[in-house]
DNA sequence: GGACTCTTGGTTTTT
DNA sequence: CCAAGAGTCC
């Protein structure tokens, strides 16, 4: 490797890049160069010899797995290292060891909603009630068990009390759903992947002998399918690098486990680790609230980060009176900004949960601020787009009746619930599939000769695409648009924006076409299924871009806004009762706050309108563990005025210590864990003994001190 | 079979 | 406040 090119890293960075065979940790804070040691150790690597196409590395989303491509090209390593998320990977394999397993290549990957579908018609098929089992609940539970690689029949014998008995029930019915359609979901991916390298020794073997490095980022990040996978696929080498930042780990819920990372060298017992703690990303402004915040988590390594740069500006908290207020104060800001000459690309906006851009969306308009909202699956859950890759879903894998059932009748053709029942009753009768009974309606002794013609005529549409489904997929669709009979329901009901939309789902597989060696519909649709929000985030447009902070992860900007800073908001109500995923709510806030580079800015509203009502609000606890003094007041006055009625009943001193036992009205017993002195502000955090634990604003809690 | 109204339930984060 | 599902009517 050049000279230049090795001079643009640090001695601790070497080590992980040049360190040839191997098991590596690379364990290191935000903006410390992880992502850049992998891409570089991808060039080194090649650049030593080994052949790209013998270098896999795994990244978290498909936009950075296409940057590093990009930056190692950069870096003078030619093509053909294999680059991707742990999904497109197992898809991959799935795909060509299909017959080691119970799918065929021409699987459908069933979206978030079309799980749903599956697992409602699962329950009601197991006799239960969608009212007492959720189906967003159900699919939880299965997708945690899935994380865990625990297999129905597994879990079946597990199951000892009424609830996991009724899961493993549905768990089953579920499954076998997805295998009728010859379907699956996220977690399976993972899982038959898991189980394919696991229980197949020559092929994974073979796959060793393949990928002789292996290379993961963000492996804080790995749930336990995913560490297995890594496991297997480094097992006859050992040539296994890995990066990831416990504190960055935000993805728990999802069932990433923060031991992978941590227990690393106990899998691998000769691994070299390596630490970078130098920070070259933020100023030591930004640094050392990040720092302090985190400080707050009990369950973590300690770990400083050593800043690089040089001072600069300190981080701003802004009070709001409510989030219109929030919205065009940041806006009139970064109008601000840009009226100083810095890129609005340079600008991003983080939040909580995505219905909080809408008041930004807003004020940006007004402001004529450029934006883009980071929302990349929102394009492919719109209705028009979903019946769209339905009809394509049926047309590369005949047996997916869910996706059959979405557009048997969408453009209406006159084929309603009950012709739907009958076919589908003919096809169980003779052990077919619901396609295959379409196709010969005509001996359907149920059916009239009215629904019997509508149904030809589908099958017969249906039937001629499928003649056509090799090859590029564009003209494809733009014929399914065209004869499906969608083109001309839309026209009629004069609904431009979806025919934009459907235009703009064609110019992008176009695109694919185009960048694709050996295009084919089964490949496009299971590339699209793994689409993520952040893939949307396009940096060579001149807008601010807003965004989650979960969508931020990787990211960096100079000048960084964060809103929303309220108990309930971030942390997210949801995870006040439990400690972990507080934590993991203030691991989150961190990655937000450590993806400015220059400028921090981070706010609060006062008011803020939930479920169509403007509530009062707290202040985030995490405000707080900053170290930085809250601004005092709001500036507007009639809400000051409204404040100063209240403060009447301000009691005057306080007296609740750590771990008093106190009594609400409502709530019952409980014990102080915290007492934030803030004035009319201030608030208790309370364990209650029924479980939860909530933080109360102490002028309205009423609370009953009880003395032993 | 399909269009329409009304009710009710529910709001994280995502591959 | 808003989307989805049930119920009602043609």
């Amino acid at each position: 490797m050049q000279n230049n090119i090795q001079a643009q890293l640090t001695e601790s960075q070497k080590k992980a890049v040049f360190h040839k065979d191997g098991p590596i940790l690379v364990i290191a804070g935000p903006g410390s160069g992880k992502t850049r040691v992998i891409t570089y150790r991808i060039a080194a690597l090649i650049d030593s010899g080994i052949k790209p196409y013998n270098i896999c590395a795994i990244t978290f989303t498909n936009k950075a797995a296409n940057e590093m491509r990009e930056r190692a090209a950069l870096l003078g390593a030619s093509a053909g290292a294999h680059i991707s998320t742990f999904h497109s990977l197992c898809v991959r394999l799935l795909r060509r060891y299909a017959d080691k397993t119970s799918i065929k290549p021409n699987f459908s990957i069933y979206s978030d909603a079309e799980q749903r579908t599956c697992m409602k018609h699962a329950i009601k098929d197991c006799m239960l009630e969608t009212s007492n089992f959720s189906p967003a609940k159900m699919c939880e539970a299965v997708s945690t068990l899935k994380n865990k690689l625990m297999e129905p029949e597994a879990f079946e014998e597990l199951a000892d009390d009424f609830f996991s008995n009724a899961l493993a029930k549905i768990y089953k019915k579920y499954q076998q759903i997805l295998t009728d359609n010859n379907a699956v979901d996220f977690d399976d991916l993972l899982m038959q992947a898991a189980f394919l390298l696991e229980r197949n020794d020559d092929t994974r073997h073979q796959l060793n002998e393949h990928f002789k490095y292996v290379l993961i980022d963000e492996y804080q990040d790995t749930n336990h399918a995913q560490y297995r996978i890594a496991k297997a696929l480094a097992r006859d080498h050992g040539n296994i690098c890995v990066t990831g930042d416990p504190d960055q780990s935000i993805y728990r819920w999802r069932g990433a486990d923060i031991s992978n990372i941590l227990a690393f060298e106990k899998d691998w017992p000769n691994a070299v680790v390596v630490k970078l703690q130098e920070n070259f990303r933020s100023t030591p402004n930004i640094l050392e609230v990040a720092d302090k915040l985190i400080a707050a988590n009990t369950g973590r390594k300690e770990k400083t980060l050593i800043a690089t740069r040089q001072p600069g500006q300190d981080v701003e908290i802004m009070a709001c009176e409510d989030e219109n207020n929030e919205a065009n104060n940041i806006a009139s800001k970064i109008n601000e900004l840009i009226s100083n000459g810095v890129s609005a690309n340079k600008i991003a906006i983080f939040y909580r949960i995505n219905a909080a851009s809408r008041p930004l969306e807003e004020a940006f308009i007004k402001a004529k601020i450029p934006y883009q909202i980071v929302r990349g699956v929102e394009f492919y859950n719109r209705k028009e787009i979903r019946d769209m890759l339905a009809y394509l879903k049926v047309l590369a894998n005949s047996s997916d009746e869910t996706a059959l059932l979405r557009i048997i009748n969408t453009p209406a053709r006159g084929i309603g619930k009950t012709t739907i029942g009958r076919i589908q009753a003919y096809a169980k009768e003779n052990n077919i599939s619901t396609y295959q009974a379409l196709k010969r309606a005509d001996r359907i002794a149920t059916l009239g000769n009215g629904p019997k013609a509508k149904v030809k005529v589908f099958a017969d549409m249906i039937n001629g695409l499928m003649k056509d489904i090799a090859g590029p997929v564009e003209p494809l669709i733009e014929k399914l648009f065209a004869e499906s009979g969608l083109e001309a329901a839309l026209k009629q009901a004069s609904e431009k924006d979806a025919i934009d939309n459907i235009n703009a789902l064609i110019s992008a597989a176009a695109i694919y076409d185009k960048n694709t060696e050996e295009p084919s519909l089964t490949d496009y649709l299971q590339q699209i299924a793994l689409f993520s929000d952040a893939d949307a985030y396009d940096s060579s447009v001149d807008r601010v871009s807003l965004m989650t902070m979960h969508a931020a992860k990787g990211l960096e900007f100079d000048n960084v806004f964060i809103i929303g800073l309220e108990e309930g908001l971030l942390p997210h109500e949801r995870s006040a009762d439990n400690e972990d995923e507080l934590e993991e709510e203030r691991r989150l806030f961190f990655v937000g706050i450590t993806r400015a580079k220059s400028r921090l800015s981070i706010s609060y509203a006062r008011y803020r309108t939930f479920r169509g009502q403007l509530m009062r609000t707290i202040p985030s606890q995490f405000l707080y563990e900053l170290g930085i003094s809250l601004p005092k007041s709001s500036q507007n006055p009639e809400l000051q005025q409204e404040d100063d009625d209240y403060s009447y009943d301000e009691p005057q001193d306080c007296p609740f210590y750590p771990n008093q036992l106190i009594r609400h009205k409502k709530f019952g017993l409980g014990r102080i864990k915290q007492y934030l002195e803030l004035g009319e502000n201030s608030t208790v955090t309370v364990k209650f003994n029924t479980g939860q634990t909530k933080t109360l604003l102490l002028k309205y809690a009423n609370l009953e001190t009880i003395d032993i």
